[in-house]
DNA sequence: AATATATTTGCATATATGTGCAAATGTGCA
DNA sequence: TGCACATTTGCACATATATGCAAATATATT
């Protein structure tokens, strides 16, 4: 019988980097500007978000263009810097669905077992 | 007119706290390890899950436990933790839902008003 | 009571990280 | 070319964090 490893994805969805970056809160600060503006901001646009040094702001932005919860054009001598909006809930929904495939109907299992599987899905 | 704010709750899911803790490729280790084993695991069943000392994982789950990951009951001179699965799920995909609620259906907005406000929603 | 087992906590240490400032880099304009 | 503006980067420093080991605590068993 063809069969799959219950939560099969897990790790893949949770990647260290991306929360780290999400893990600070002049970070959070930053995201929270970029997204309530609705449309891309430049660095100094951003960093008046919160009382830290726009050069440390301008690190974050590269910090969050790394792990792909930003990304950045340049234009002229300004760099504009948006929110993957998509892309992050995305990650989000991923992880949460696949820590729910780790629970099975059933709440009750016996635990001995600790390679349970699950029949593959065919549509 | 009723409006509210648009994003509003954004700032409300995105807790550093909580992303600090994923944000470790140990006590990431730990989480798979407990997810996957479907059922509570005493500290020493978990610790195997990574070469890092029993004693260091201990003091993870008593971080992830600080935060709402995991929750730990005592028996005898074991403690049993477990993922909150639904519930981290639930704050995944409550931070989707308010990162999404930033994008309006005309993804090319005029940028020049910073303080957007959408309707309210009434049922 | 004495012992064995499981977990937590104190302590030392190496490394990572956030921060501010100054300098460097890049770009547009007079 | 020279100047103004925006951003990035090098550097120093303070703080936070992860780790291992030993000791302390808690609980069960003999």
């Amino acid at each position: 019988m063809n069969q799959i490893q219950c939560c099969s994805g897990l790790e893949q969805w949770l990647s260290p980097k991306l929360f780290k970056a999400l893990g600070d809160s002049t970070r959070v600060a930053i995201l929270v500007q970029l997204a309530e503006a609705k449309c891309e901001q430049t660095v100094t646009q951003v960093a008046s978000c919160c009382p830290t040094h726009f050069s440390v702001v301008s690190r974050h932005l590269g910090m969050l263009r790394d792990v792909g919860i930003v990304e950045a054009t340049k234009r002229g001598k300004e760099v504009f810097y948006r929110v993957r909006i998509h892309e992050l809930a995305q990650a989000l929904r991923g992880l949460a669905g696949a820590l729910e495939s780790c629970c099975s109907e059933d709440e009750n299992l016996q635990c001995a077992n600790s390679h349970q599987t699950i029949e593959e899905r065919t549509i």
